[in-house]
DNA sequence: CGGAATGTTGATATGCCTCAACTAAAGTGG
DNA sequence: CCACTTTAGTTGAGGCATATCAACATTCCG
């Protein structure tokens, strides 16, 4: 995570709602006139936790956010990840007590936005809220990809589809470099998002190289053959309801 | 589904609502004032489809409503169930096309709600919205839960916690009768819910069954021994995000 | 009453997990 | 900057949970 001098939050989110919304100028005005106080965590450092009742929604600025679950024997079970642009607790507005939590993968900078800045925007625009509600729903689709993904996809597809995601995701805000993109974790924690054990992931991962499509490597996500990706993964990103497709 | 005559479709809403928002009697009249549409579905009738645009959210009245993906191969996965009082497609008010299907389970009576009607509504009254809106936040908790549930617990944990989720739900909503409720679903569906053969769901079934503690029968799941259910499958509602803990 | 859908059960196969030993890389303090 | 420790990744052997296949029983429904 170079800490670059001239990121503009604001910015960031406009560009991201503007991928499946359409936004007036007086939303982006109002975006504009919301409080941001960023913040820098540092990898796997939590940013709210299951129970805790936050008073302000994250945005995340730069690196990426997790949500999972901690089970009672103390497993992880990685839900979903969330890139530049990404509200990714923007449910706490209305939903009194966290259900999970959400932690940073590698380094990661997050802007919190008071609930009550957001109500109030909320308020003199409406078409704002409905903007952030799409947001959440389609936040939504993703998780119900992930049931799919996870039950009813084989090792190779399972871990081919969630590549696929990110990767389209990142692209998508202008994230990815070339056929790569940021995705800093580690073979025990993809295999707690895809519901695999470590050894296995090492194994698949082998195969997935060696179809030459993909790969994960120094923390990103390498796409050697796009088609061939998606079409392991039986990937169709209409799920993501995103206005411009970029691949 | 028994018809009743005198089912009031306004009064379940309102009630489902008041199960987790706060509703002032102007919210109320609000919802008093839509357009309703009743319609009755057979067993297994779609009432939307992936890919569709629909012009109206569904309201459950009696019955259930199933989410599912539609695999390329044919296989289905399902997603989510809906008692009656739930809004399973609110989601197509933001979102333009169907990512997944909606269809009944046992023989269901929805109601249809126009986007009109409820957009006109969340002007009048951005409590109404947010009611809604949270709603749709709690269906995307049940996700994630289902998400850890297909991902992270074995067979029998995993059954269990369907069955507690459900059971959990319909006892909520005052829709359980003594120690069962509702749930008119085939072995082969309750797999392509939990991603696991049918064959495999029969062995479980019969697994759960000897432990006392639940089973499914006759449409219906059967709750024995609450305390050991919720025990086997670690179920903890909190994610329900319900104001009033029916057991 | 007959046919289709659903449920049941056994035998066998296999994909993934577990355990374990080891290598490589990354972070840390002297 | 190097030795040391910790964390991450790699690979093999073996076992087990669940899938698959197959035959049959049962219930549902027209």
């Amino acid at each position: 995570m170079q800490r670059e001098a001239a990121i503009d939050p604001y910015a960031i989110l406009i560009r991201k709602l503007k991928e499946h919304s359409r936004l007036q100028k007086e939303d982006v005005a109002e975006i504009r006139a919301l409080t941001l106080m960023v913040r820098d965590l540092a990898p796997n450092e939590d940013f709210v936790r299951q129970g805790d009742r936050p008073k302000a929604s994250a945005l995340v600025v730069s690196g990426i956010l997790a949500r999972y679950h901690l089970l009672p024997d103390g497993r992880r079970q990685y839900l979903s990840f969330h890139l530049a642009g990404d509200m990714p607790d923007s449910q706490a507005l209305f939903v009194d007590q966290m259900d999970h939590s959400v932690c940073a993968l590698g380094p990661t900078s997050v802007a919190s936005i008071p609930h009550g800045d957001l109500m109030a925007a909320f308020e003199r625009r409406p078409s704002l809220a409905f903007a952030i509600w799409r947001e959440t729903l389609i936040d939504a689709a993703i998780f119900r990809e992930a049931i799919t993904n996870n039950s009813a996809r084989s090792a190779l597809p399972r871990m081919a589809h969630l590549f696929c995601e990110i990767y389209y995701r990142s692209r998508a805000s202008g994230l990815s470099t070339g056929d790569a993109c940021h995705a800093p974790m580690t073979l025990g924690q993809l295999g707690e998002a895809l519901g695999m054990a470590l050894a296995t992931v090492n194994r698949v991962l082998s195969e997935l190289r060696e179809t030459g499509s993909g790969d994960l490597k120094n923390g990103q996500i390498v796409v050697r053959d796009w088609d061939r990706l998606a079409e392991l993964a039986q990937f169709d990103p209409s799920y993501l309801h995103l206005k411009r497709q970029p691949l």
